[in-house]
DNA sequence: CTGCGAAATTGCAACCTGTGCATAAAAGCA
DNA sequence: TGCTTTTATGCACAGGTTGCAATTTCGCAG
């Protein structure tokens, strides 16, 4: 990583990186353009696409070292450890890699998560990087779960991913804290491990 | 649904429709602008944007009658009957109205599943319709179910379409024809159901 | 039939994201 | 200092989308 030339290729985008945050919290994700950015960061605009490939891309950066953290704690899976404890250590990993954000002097998560919910355009970003996360997810734990093959895998991950995603969507409708989602995730990381049927008798 | 005006109009919306899907089929997704479509309707291209929204909305468009449709299903829960075989029904109502769409002369839903799968703007599309379906479905769950909290209808819905989406979603990307993956789709619905804890030991 | 008002259609201008291409500016190296 | 490889930039353009104003069409009352 040695260079002026890294170094200020760093900065730009460093530079890129933290004007389009401010802009973002200051204005709204709509109301900020490309250019504004550009100009925040002092560089021409068509240099913000040599770096990012598109706007919504600022904002989902870490998307590989989060997927890398969850294909590793699968990787690492115990002797014999259920599937639920597994995937229950696996999302534990994730908030972890949510809440400690790196590349930034603040966090980009809380921002992300709150321009999520009122951005159509992001709202669908952060799906489809989920949905393509999944099957590789799914993958993974095939691998190291010789007795499932892969649509099972993928039933598993799925309905982990979905119960944890809903639950905490429908916590969160309710106006719910950052705490209330995050343990109306955990609930639905229960009933997805012991099944719908678990629900019939209270 | 009478009159001159609203017949003319229907025409117009439908000559839209069809002249839309027939070039998507053609040429592609991305390689139709919204001016071809206009112009293979004979209206100007400002007046596509009179009767849809986007250029994805062509697409989309019974989404609002097969949400209805699962509403239904979940509606008409039959005293006592388990979550899993009235999901299970609303699953199989939602393949029946995706096999008779109505509105045009073909059927949009194969086309769109096809294009769903190549075209990331629509993908993200279909992901957030099924992400904002999903809270509403666990309301009407929660309303028949009333030993359930909102919380926990939120998870089985959405345990339940996560292990059926990612199921097939692999299924599909394994190559399998359109019945594995509805196959896959159900047996998805099977873990859902029974938990991931029943795939600890087969 | 005639004319008025509402609704539909259209054209125009503009904004924004994103891309291809060519060129200038800068940095590393000989 | 020259040469080469990056990097940054400017320019033009395609395509989706919207707002506005003008225009056409339609339905209906007189």
């Amino acid at each position: 990583m040695e260079g002026h030339r890294e170094r200020k290729k760093a900065r730009t985008r460093r530079a890129l990186l933290e004007a389009a945050v401010r802009l973002f919290a200051e204005r709204g994700y709509e109301q900020t353009t490309v250019a504004d950015i550009a100009a925040a960061a002092d560089v021409a605009p068509r240099t913000f696409f040599a770096y990012f490939a598109s706007k919504e891309d600022v904002l989902f950066l870490q998307a590989e070292d989060r997927e890398r953290a969850m294909l590793e704690v699968i990787a690492g899976r115990r002797p014999g450890e259920p599937l639920g404890e597994l995937l229950s250590r696996m999302f534990e990993a994730l908030v972890r890699s949510l809440a400690a954000d790196d590349e930034l002097d603040f966090a980009l998560s809380p921002l992300r998560a709150r321009l999520m919910v009122t951005e159509p355009a992001l709202r669908a970003r952060g799906l489809t990087l989920m949905m393509e996360t999944q099957p590789r997810l799914a993958w993974a734990l095939c691998e190291v779960c010789p007795e499932l093959d892969p649509v099972e895998a993928g039933a598993a991950v799925g309905g982990f991913m979905g119960a944890l995603a809903v639950a905490g969507l429908v916590a969160q409708q309710q106006g719910g804290s950052d705490d209330d989602v995050l343990a109306a995730g955990r609930r639905g990381i229960e009933v997805a491990v012991n099944g719908l049927s678990s629900l019939d008798r209270p």
